[in-house]
DNA sequence: CCTATTTGGTGGACTGAGTCAAATATATAC
DNA sequence: GTATATATTTGACTCAGTCCACCAAATAGG
């Protein structure tokens, strides 16, 4: 059966995990706090006022055991419990100013851990076990939201990401060969060659320190605004993200004074075309090509401002 | 920093992991085992013939502790131990038939614990869990990192990759500014959108899946092969990677007619330096510039064919 | 060859993390 | 009002895991 395999799989992956987690664990080792202390804190430092039956939920602890660990922290000056003002069984916890801190030194020893182990790694490695830890999060517990994507401007790495990402997606998607990559590489290249901070922009839409998409502006000349690259990861389709950076392009480009924005596309982008007609671009011209192999019809939009 | 994000994600996802693997092993709560019990027997029951060493440090057990519980595994006649012909201080630990079938009903128990999981999940779920255990575990497990490298010819998003890994490594590194990655962008955008496989050629190196090094030719006319991008992540260096990169590109070039290869490159990269003298490039001229930030020394190498 | 040091394994003694049962007080259901 | 469920606490216990000291065999150094 092909389940069994995956079932196989799983459980040695959570072997390694038990062990992998042990030794990072090992981190409070030095401090006055065990694994489980340290979940406690954590958990009251970052929900102010759970109330201990909540926590035991959560943390799958014994309440007799958490009450007795909740008292030692409330000796100890690290947390305040006060009464539950809408159920008198009940109780909130807070952590007091010291608690603040020892729970805050508590994560600064464990990002110290983990980027520790970043830091062994290749350069894109954290990014992709970031990327499947998110993967498996998400499908073992649908109640975890993704971060919200933001939207920033380029930093070190991201044009590469850029030409990397959607030279990927494009072959896979539509066959398109290295010609492409070419392409992006060098329209990339020469917009951090010349870029012009004044008249030109790249946004990147980021989630959760991940990349999943990106738009530039280039100055045309004469007058004309020049949108590129525009490209959304699969992993973040449907969320409106392609309309939200055409039309942050738009505002940027109408505000630097362009008189029109063009761009160049391929009809086989529905999706991409789409976006565009609704931001009020009108096609202009259309001609078939085989610039990536397969033949595309080539399309210029233009949208006067 | 730029990768707070990436462990904070990683670090949320550890929390997350920590109480999820509490919940699965709370299997072990209706048999006579505890965790660590079952930990050590299926140890023991898939690597026949284990010694008590090897179990402690893999399991990160006190061997006191262990040494304990092996003997009450072998009072109630679930393993056997045999002193080891090799070392007369070792022992060699085997399950017995008993073992073996507890062992094995461990195993169906935590199947049956995964099974029930996977089973409330959409179809092609358990899979994409299972890619992406699969993608944590072969970066994070240093054993696994055992697959050799592998030099080949460029595939699309590779050229994507070089510009990304090279930027954030000269950033992180040498503080170069984002002129270097437009500068890279270019020259490999150049490469693809020019290339002829005739004269010219990217390799790059692979280990596991995973880029960790590239180099590329391109053709300077004149009879000069132009030697360029060479690159090694950090996570594969003192392999010799750059070594074997360089000579394949001398090698190509002599097979391919060219009269001289050269090379432009920075004094301060200074393993850089150490292959290109090995393989008896000779420095023809040098200027200091600016072009990337800080001020730095650019170098031209060259080797007659 | 002898001596010093390291490594594999074991027993004694302890501790404290976590469990189970019972008690108290408040809330909710009928 | 009674009955039942929920939140928290206290008492009493146990056993998983640790620390230290020791023995025996192996290895290294001279």
């Amino acid at each position: 059966m092909l389940d069994s395999q995956l079932v196989e799989a799983a459980r040695d992956f959570n072997r390694f995990y038990t062990n992998f987690l042990g030794v990072l664990n090992r981190a409070y080792l030095n401090t006055p706090f065990t694994l489980t202390d340290a979940r406690v804190l954590f958990e009251v430092g970052s929900h102010e006022g759970i109330s201990p039956v909540t926590l035991s939920r959560d943390l799958q602890l014994d309440p007799a055991y958490l009450s007795r660990m909740l008292k030692r922290f409330r000796n100890e000056g690290l947390i305040e419990t006060r009464p539950d003002p809408a159920d008198g069984r009940g109780q909130l916890a807070f952590v007091t100013d010291k608690g603040r801190a020892a729970f805050q030194e508590l994560g600064r020893r464990s990002n110290a851990q983990i980027e520790a182990r970043f830091n062994e790694l290749a350069s894109d490695q954290p990014q992709r076990i970031v990327a499947a830890m998110r993967t498996i999060r998400s499908m073992l517990d649908p109640a975890s939201t993704a971060p919200p994507a933001i939207i920033r401007a380029h930093r070190p790495g991201d044009i590469g990401w850029i030409v990397q990402s959607q030279a990927k997606a494009y072959t896979e998607e539509y066959g398109w060969d290295m010609r492409f990559e070419g392409l992006i590489a060098e329209v990339a290249g020469r917009f951090l060659a010349n870029f012009d901070p004044a008249t030109e922009h790249c946004w990147i839409a980021e989630r959760g320190g991940l990349n999943i998409g990106s738009i530039l502006v280039t100055n045309g000349g004469d007058g004309v605004a020049k949108l590129r690259l525009l490209h959304v990861d699969k992993s973040a389709r449907g969320l409106g993200l392609g309309k939200t950076l055409v039309d942050e392009c738009v505002r940027f480009s109408r505000d630097k004074g362009y008189r029109q924005i063009s761009l160049w596309t391929n009809d086989i982008l529905h999706a991409a075309r789409g976006i565009y007609v609704r931001a009020g671009f009108r096609l202009v011209s259309e001609e078939k090509h085989r610039m990536f192999g397969p033949e595309l019809n080539g399309q210029t939009w233009v949208l006067d401002l």
